[in-house]
DNA sequence: GTCCGTATACTCGTAGACGAATATCCGGAA
DNA sequence: TTCCGGATATTCGTCTACGAGTATACGGAC
């Protein structure tokens, strides 16, 4: 039952992961994280990055081991992981990996007022939803097939997983788009009613 | 390119929905909410209820009606809908169904870095989750299933959605632990010695 | 009649997330 | 030579999310 992080933002995670491989500083982690490709699932919040990393000093999770002023560039201080956090790092990929936790996906909070959009409108959006998953599949398709020449596969695992999940919500959501369409939806004319008076 | 909203959180979208009903005072939608089972999706949180309510309010998309002391009960303050906040929520429902929002699952997060982990340690630990995410497949489609004799479909399109992402997932992850466990997964070798040294 | 558990209904304080500002360096164009 | 845009690095302040605390009412058990 999902135990509480000393740092819970994932972007700690990702700091973790790549302090596995050398010291950095804050910004070095962002370029390396954003290399890697990490900013596709993880947009970097630089607010967030500073914050988290201080967090994580603050917990003894990683710790300063110099700063160091290059050039007239603002002071950098790198950051090393300690045993602490190489531990808070295992437990936690463990946990998340083994533990399905329950997501809130922005799209089931749509389907959720739904009915607050007369049906036809609601088929309509949902038909364009379902056109443009349809063409980032095949983009994000090619573009991993590429990408799989350079990284083993290994490190591309999370990408496979984001396109299968899209590939399901597509499949899903062109049987919905087809009840709606065909009428066979149960109680469509109920929801249209509710919409005409 | 999702619209920058007065008020985020999805909190909102749900107290907007529930206030197209009727007007009502916060702790009643938080009642309502939990009736109909959208606390699964979205666990109630006190804190930003009211925080929610009064940013809604002070953008004028919500209008208190009255406040009553009823009893020796702590004054309650009814909120209605304005005409501004009934389009903000249909503007707003249009977008999330029709334009997929990149999720950042932490199933995801977790994938990206299971190199952590020797390989033996990690495909143990997907086929815990592979376990859970069947079970909780099935005992969910049990309560749908008899949700589904009291509540018509139209209400029920998210928990369907949510069923259907979870067994694709299900499915995803059996094939990924079949490759692990056969020996087929490319870089197999390589990913062992790394933790072996 | 009084005790107590549960539902009602909020308030408040704090930790964290994030946008935007800041300041310097460097390479190339004009 | 000088100017400018983009990369390098971080700080700051605000706005938000949310947990935990608070206080009363009501109904049933004993």
């Amino acid at each position: 039952m999902a135990k509480r992080r000393k740092v819970g933002n994932l972007l700690a995670l990702a700091v973790l992961s790549a302090l596995m491989e050398r010291p950095m500083h804050p910004y070095e982690m962002a370029s390396v994280l954003r290399e890697r490709g990490k900013d596709r699932d993880m947009k970097i919040k630089w607010g967030s990055l500073y914050t988290v990393v201080g967090n994580l000093e603050k917990h003894g999770l990683v710790a300063a081991t110099q700063s160091v002023r290059q050039g007239g560039r603002p002071e950098r201080t790198v950051y090393r992981l300690t045993d602490a956090g190489h531990a808070e790092l295992t437990d936690w990929v463990r946990e998340l990996l083994a533990t399905p936790e329950p997501e809130q996906p922005r799209f089931a909070a749509a389907l959720s007022v739904m009915a607050t959009l007369p049906p036809a409108e609601a088929t309509g959006l949902l038909r364009e939803r379902l056109a443009t998953l349809r063409a980032e599949s095949t983009s994000d398709e090619r573009a991993l097939a590429e990408t799989a020449q350079q990284v083993p596969r290994l490190f591309l695992v999370e990408d496979e997983y984001a396109l299968a999940m899209r590939r399901a919500e597509a499949d899903w959501l062109a049987a919905l788009v087809d009840e709606l369409t065909a009428g066979t939806f149960p109680g469509l004319d109920g929801w249209q009613r509710f919409h005409t008076v």
